[in-house]
DNA sequence: GGCATATAGTATGGCGCCTAATCATAAGTC
DNA sequence: GACTTATGATTAGGCGCCATACTATATGCC
């Protein structure tokens, strides 16, 4: 009952060869990831019989909250992926039928998204079953596990680039009020 | 200070305005999900200066424990990846030469794969400012939080799909004994 | 020896993501 | 009104990964 992959089994390996002394930060490094990896497969493998992908459930899970239609830059924006790639993701869900794309009266740059009815049903029916399915990874665990682990990935985290980054510009925002 | 991207943030505002109830069970998923991507953005920001992916770097990695060779398809074997996978891949790295490939004598339909001088180098150096980096995430935790957060992930790991079939092929294995 | 089968590597085409470049349209400035 | 700049969407090209389908070689069996 291995969680983690061979190539860090591999680099957890090598490290312990060379006496490395860190190597039970490499291992829970490794088993994060593992995780998010191991749940990423299930995600996709759970989309993948409505020919949709996790970046594609996103774009109709936000189209579903805005009936009245978004623009792809939006879209892009709250999804958090560049709209070279929503052009893309568009474009296959345009194909299966999923949405549709109108040009905009006031400003002839612009294209309103619309989901089609199927896309409207696929929707609605997805959200429930793909929350429901993921608060069931964590089934068993009580409020205290979760702040626990909530609180050791927030610190993890503030060692990323990312985070440092989060931590400089919160102190300085704090600095200024 | 938030962790999440945004994407999830849509995801667990809808959760909640309609009283989902397992709203923190989402938050927790995507909080795992979250770390993990920002140490891949990070690992491939430290990676991309010298011309390497992730996946290159643990094939260059591989290599170098073994001076005498393997085949793409023990690196696939060992990096977790399929052979068309590998193929691409060493594409690239012999490119930017570090590797060759040579047809295997006894054996003709194999390829050895050997480190080029500059491979060698490159894996002898990244190894260790790669492990340390890793290491690093975690600093500050002692052998408790490390426990902690291990025992954790392992219990939603158990939850995914791969996790479920471990427990059963190693319950399967113990009836056997 | 001859044939089925397995294995090694690769080519092809797809997806999701990126960056950079392109093109159309809007808006601001003189 | 003409010019610059900003903005919206797309295209082009690249990377990493996959699955599938091939080619070449090896091996087992009769």
């Amino acid at each position: 009952m291995e969680i983690l992959e061979q190539k860090h089994l591999a680099l957890i390996d090598e490290a312990e060869r060379r006496g490395d002394g860190a190597t039970a930060n490499l291992r829970l490094c490794f088993e994060v990831i593992a995780l998010a990896a191991a749940i990423d497969r299930d995600c996709a493998a759970r989309l993948a019989p409505h020919n949709l992908s996790e970046a594609k459930f996103v774009l109709l899970f936000l189209l579903h909250q805005l009936p009245d239609g978004l623009s792809p830059h939006e879209l892009a924006d709250r999804a958090g992926v560049t709209r070279a790639t929503v052009t893309g993701l568009l474009d296959g869900l345009e194909r299966d039928g999923f949405l549709g794309r109108q040009q905009s009266k006031d400003d002839r740059r612009k294209v309103l998204v619309r989901l089609s009815p199927k896309g409207k049903e696929a929707a609605r029916a997805l959200f429930d079953t793909h929350t429901r399915w993921i608060a069931s990874l964590f089934a068993g665990f009580d409020e205290s596990d979760r702040q626990t682990l909530s609180a050791l990935i927030q610190r993890a985290w503030r060692n990323t680039d990312g985070g440092r980054k989060a931590v400089r510009t919160k102190a300085a925002s704090e600095i200024t009020q």
